[in-house]
DNA sequence: AGACTACCTGTACCCAAGGACAATAGGCAG
DNA sequence: CTGCCTATTGTCCTTGGGTACAGGTAGTCT
């Protein structure tokens, strides 16, 4: 079980970065005070974040700059909080987030919360979790599979792309983003348009958003 | 990390059975080939079931036999397949199984598994985490939140046109369907726009949509 | 070395979309 | 009757989005 993914631990609060650092260990992690200190290196190496939920801006997981991190698919996201709640869990995770949990966690339930995020799956807690088979058995068995597939035959820049515009971006937005020409953004439009047999970025958003 | 809860597999295929024990080792885990084996010792100390779904009887998790099982709290059930199904996972999950996983999934994801359940959690696969996540956010969409209230202000022709561009349609598809000239839709749309507080079709598409 | 791919960029062109400005007509409350 | 709202349509114009054509660099695989 080699850990080769960079640990960022996000929060201002002493006692909780102490007690993350037990769990992992001081040499496997670094903390990182606020958002800002972090987006220097957010074009880097995949990487796993613990956010303590006190450090998040009035509009949450919602706010641009976690919109940005979150939409980095090399970048896990993983919310804490020192008061768990359903519904803030519910917003982080549709935010984005790979997990949610109790900030001050056993380690060792947090050392498995890493492992089940870093090995793809998403982790929830026990109360949502009843929460979620209670109230959806019905509905998810209706549920179309909305098969994620569709970043499967797109390069790294093409899924970036295609994620910023689905959201939202001109190609502008993108361009400055992605630290490249508006023209070449337009270029890997293009091809992710060819490749998923779309017309425009707003059918490109209904495939991506899983609707139609 | 110690481990004192017994380990039974449950299955008679012979592959399977071997796959299992080298993934917890033979100390460790006993074999039985069916339910009826294991009926013996159920009332004795807490163990984790694995089951194989090809032994389940017809009616599956529901048969009086397993419901049996399912209501000791002490016992935890792990379903597995080899043929995983979203829909398969909500039988058992529904039925009580605290995990469900492919039954040739590999050894770390097994052990992964294994002490994510022992710690009270529920093990559900990726697939059906997206599923479950999509599901509800979808339930808050139609009950809480953004819908409805972006309906209520807009008139019915608005909400009409607002709907068909919102799922892709150009301003001519939308003038034939609606029988009315393109020109009409637009003045529709720059209406909605203004009242929705949107810029354009995609910004509209992802509030009509719940997104953003 | 040559084929191939991801990634990047430029110029030029076309068009759907959306805004600005303007007008006609029916329904309805005060 | 008189505003006010809804629905409808027109012309003019600007712009962002998307395509076509063309090219360059770097890395990988054969």
């Amino acid at each position: 079980m080699t850990e080769n993914r960079k640990l960022v631990l996000v929060t201002n609060d002493e006692g909780l970065a102490t007690h993350w650092q037990q769990a992992f260990g001081k040499k496997n992690s670094r903390i990182a005070n606020s958002l800002a200190e972090l987006s220097k290196r957010r074009r880097e190496d995949p990487a796993t974040l613990w956010v303590d939920a006190s450090i998040l801006p009035p509009s949450g997981w919602r706010s641009t700059e976690w919109q940005e991190i979150l939409r980095l698919d090399h970048i896990k996201v993983i919310a804490t909080s020192s008061n768990p709640d359903d519904d803030d869990a519910m917003e982080a995770l549709d935010a984005g987030c790979a997990g949610y949990c109790h900030a001050y966690a056993a380690a060792a339930t947090l050392k498995q919360v890493a492992q089940v995020v870093d090995g793809g799956q998403v982790w929830i807690g026990k109360s949502l979790m009843q929460r979620l088979l209670q109230g959806t058995s019905k509905i998810a068995r209706t549920l179309v599979t909305t098969e994620n597939q569709w970043q499967q035959t797109l390069t790294q820049r093409e899924r970036e792309v295609a994620n910023l515009a689905a959201n939202g971006a001109s190609n502008q937005m993108i361009a400055e983003n992605c630290g490249i020409s508006e023209r070449t953004v337009k270029a890997h439009l293009s091809a992710v348009f060819t490749k998923l047999n779309v017309t425009d970025r707003l059918q490109l958003a209904l495939r991506v958003h899983g609707i139609s």
